[in-house]
DNA sequence: ATTTCGATTTATAACGATATAAATGCCGTG
DNA sequence: CACGGCATTTATATCGTTATAAATCGAAAT
C-alpha cells in the first residue's frame, strides 16, 4: 500500500470532524470545569447546585469558569441519573387542530416555561388509540414529569389514572368526580348564560344552542348556564340535535341551513366556536336572513379573527393563551412541590 | 436497637414506593430481559438491535420476552450512551400564533414522526433575540437530532449556520443562497401570479396587493409572479405600503379603510393570508362596496375557514399539513443517511 | 491430539451527571 | 501532642444503554 493510499485511507475514517463539533474543541462537560478549577467533579456538581457545604469562594469561581467556557448541564445524563426528564407533555387531541385553540395554549405554556429547564413536548393523540392511552404511555415510560391535557369529561380516565398514580397533571376543563384535581377552567356556564341573556334582551324570542359533545363535561355546563337563563325568562329554545361544535363545519351550516328553513325558526344562536358561529353566518346569508335583525348571534371567541368579521357580532372573549400560560404555571408548581397542590382556577367570562 | 425499630426503620427507607412505580414491580430494563432469559445484557441489546452475528432463535426469545414484560428502551440512557436525541425541534416563531399556520404544521409533523421514536419538542423564539439563536442553541447543545424552522429568508442565517455544520434540518421556503439545501415551499409565484390572472379576467382594472415583509423570500416571490401577471396585461396595480400580511389585522383594515377611501381605489386584491383577507373584507364593507361586484378579492386558504365565510370568496388553498407530513419525511431521511441530501420540494398551487 | 476457524456470546468500559459515604485538613481543646 | 469536631472536598457507585474487545465452544482442518 502506498503512501499516498494510507493517507486517502486516513481521510475516509474521520470525514471531517464529527458533525456539530466545529471549532475543535469538544462540549465541556463537568470534567472540563473540574479540569480547569483543579477540583473533583463532584465538587464542581454540588457547586453548581449551590450545595451550602460547599465553599461559597469556591462556588463562585466555578460559576465563573462554567459560564465563560459555555457548560450547560446534559440533560440526558441528567434524566438518567435522576429520572426527572425536564418534560412538560402537551396531549394534542386531534379535535384541537381547528384553528387557534391548540396554539394559542402553546404560547401560553411556552410563555411559562421560558426560563425553566423544561421542554415542551407534543404528544399527538391519534384518533383510532383510547384517549387515556398516550397518557398512561407518558406516565408509565416516565416520558414526561408532567402533563397537559384537554378536553376534560365528567369521569375522566385520565384525570382517575394520574390520580391513582399521584402524577403531576393539569388539564382545561374539569371533572365531576368526587376528588378534587388540579385544572384550569373557563366559565361556560357564565359564557352561556351571558349570551342567552344577551340575545333576550335584544328581543329574541326563540333561542339555538349548539353544545359541544355531550362527554365533555363543559357540554354540561353550557347548557346549564343557557337552560338558567331561559327559563328565568321563560323563553322558547331549542338544543342542536345532530351536530355539536366537533362536528364539520360544512356539516352545521347545511344542518343550520335547513332549520332555517323549517317552521318557528329560532332568531338567536348561540355559538361555542368561531368556525361553526361562521357557518351560522354562512346559514343565515344562504337564506338572506339579516344578521343582527331577522337572527341574531353570539359566539365565543377565541381569537383576533371576529375583529374583522362583518356584519360585527356580538361575541364573548376566553383567552386561551392566558389559560395555557397558567396551566403552565400551576403544572410546574406542583411538580416542584413534593405533594399534591390541588389548586384550581375558573377563568371568568368578561 | 431492637427487632422493631429495625423494621420501622426499613419501612423509612422505602416511604411508599416511588410515585409512578405503582403494581409493585419495577420498570424493565435490559437487565431485567438478561435475568429472565439467562443470556447477558450485551446480547439482550444486540438482539433487540437485529444484529446478524446473534442466533436468529436467540434474537426472537429475546424479542417474545421484551414484549411480554412490555420493555421500551429508557431514551435518557441511550441518547446519553449514543448521542442521539431521537428529538425533532420545531422553532416557531412568535408570528406563527395566528390562526392554523402552526397547528397544520404540527399536524403533519406529528403525523410524519408517528411509528418512529421521534419526539417533536417545541421550541419558541421569543421575539427579543435573534433568529438564529434557538437554532443555534439547539445545534450546539444537541438537543434535538433535527430542526425544523419556517419563514425562511433570501440570505438565512439559520440555513448558513446548519449548513456550515452539517446539521440536519428542514425549513419551510427558500434562500437565495447559491447553495442548495433541504426544503419544502409552496407555490407563492404560482400564487400570486393565477390570483392577478383570475381577476384580471373578471375584469379588474386595478389589483393591489398585500406582501409579505419583504425580509422572506415568499414575499420576492409573490411579488415577482403578480408583477408579472400584471405587466403581461397591462392593468394598472398597487403594493400595499405601510402593512405586510404580518401587521395587526386591525391596522390591516384601518389601512385599507383609508385606500378605499381615496382617488382610483383598486378594484381587485389579493391576500396571501387568511385573516388579512378577512380585513379586506370588513374594509371594504365599511365602504358598502359590494364584494364580487364593486371589489374582488382572491385570497390564500390554509384551513376551512372560507368554506364558511359569506359572500363566497375565491381562495388559491395551500396545504399546510401536506408541508408540515413531508418536511418531517425529508428530515427523517437527512437524519437517517449519513451524507447530506439535498431534496427539496415545492408544492404546486392548485 | 492440536490448531484454527466461524459462529455466538460475554465482559468491560464508557456516555455525563448525582447520591452516598468517606476522606482531608484545619481548628481549638483537654 | 493527640483528639474530636467542623467545614470542605473527594472517591466510588450508579442510572440504562451501547461500542469495543475478549472469550467460549463445537466443528473442521492439520
Amino acid at each position: 500500500m502506498s503512501l499516498e493510499d494510507m493517507e486517502e485511507k486516513g481521510r475516509r475514517a474521520m470525514p471531517e470532524r464529527e458533525t456539530g463539533r466545529a471549532g475543535g474543541n469538544a462540549k465541556p462537560t463537568l470534567k472540563t470545569i473540574a479540569e480547569l478549577t483543579g477540583l473533583a467533579v463532584t465538587t464542581v456538581s454540588r457547586a453548581l447546585a449551590d450545595a451550602p457545604q460547599i465553599a461559597l469562594e469556591t462556588r463562585q469561581r466555578v460559576r465563573q469558569v462554567a459560564s465563560e467556557i459555555g457548560y450547560l448541564p446534559d440533560r440526558a445524563a441528567q434524566r438518567l441519573r435522576t429520572g426527572r426528564t425536564n418534560v412538560i407533555s402537551l396531549v394534542l387531541d386531534p379535535h384541537e387542530e381547528i384553528l387557534s385553540y391548540a396554539t394559542s395554549m402553546i404560547k401560553g405554556l411556552t410563555e411559562a416555561l421560558r426560563g425553566t429547564p423544561y421542554h415542551l413536548v407534543i404528544t399527538p393523540h391519534f384518533s383510532d388509540t383510547p384517549q387515556v392511552d398516550p397518557v398512561r404511555h407518558i406516565m408509565r415510560n416516565r416520558m414526561a414529569d408532567g402533563i397537559v391535557f384537554t378536553r376534560t369529561e365528567p369521569s375522566d380516565e385520565r384525570v382517575k389514572l394520574l390520580m391513582e398514580n399521584n402524577f403531576p397533571f393539569i388539564c382545561h376543563g374539569r371533572t365531576e368526580l368526587g376528588t378534587a384535581h388540579p385544572y384550569v377552567d373557563y366559565d361556560n356556564y357564565g359564557f352561556a348564560y351571558l349570551a342567552a341573556r344577551k340575545l333576550i334582551a335584544a328581543g329574541c324570542r326563540k333561542l339555538f344552542i349548539i353544545l359541544p359533545p355531550e362527554r365533555f363535561t363543559f357540554a354540561h355546563h353550557m347548557r346549564h348556564g343557557f337552560m338558567t337563563a331561559v327559563r328565568e325568562e321563560g323563553v322558547a329554545f331549542e338544543i342542536a340535535m345532530d351536530v355539536t361544535l366537533d362536528s364539520e363545519s360544512d356539516d352545521i351550516r347545511d344542518y343550520l341551513f335547513r332549520r332555517m328553513g323549517e317552521a318557528e325558526r329560532p332568531d338567536g344562536f348561540i355559538c361555542g366556536g368561531e368556525v361553526s358561529a361562521l357557518s351560522v353566518m354562512a346559514a343565515a346569508y344562504d337564506h338572506h336572513l339579516e344578521l343582527g335583525k331577522d337572527v341574531r348571534l353570539v359566539a365565543k371567541q377565541t381569537s383576533g379573527l371576529f375583529d374583522q368579521i362583518r356584519p360585527r357580532v356580538e361575541t364573548i372573549y376566553e383567552d386561551l393563551a392566558e389559560a395555557g400560560l397558567l396551566m403552565g404555571r400551576l403544572l410546574l408548581k406542583r411538580i416542584g412541590g413534593p405533594q399534591p397542590i390541588d389548586e384550581m382556577q375558573v377563568l371568568q367570562t368578561v
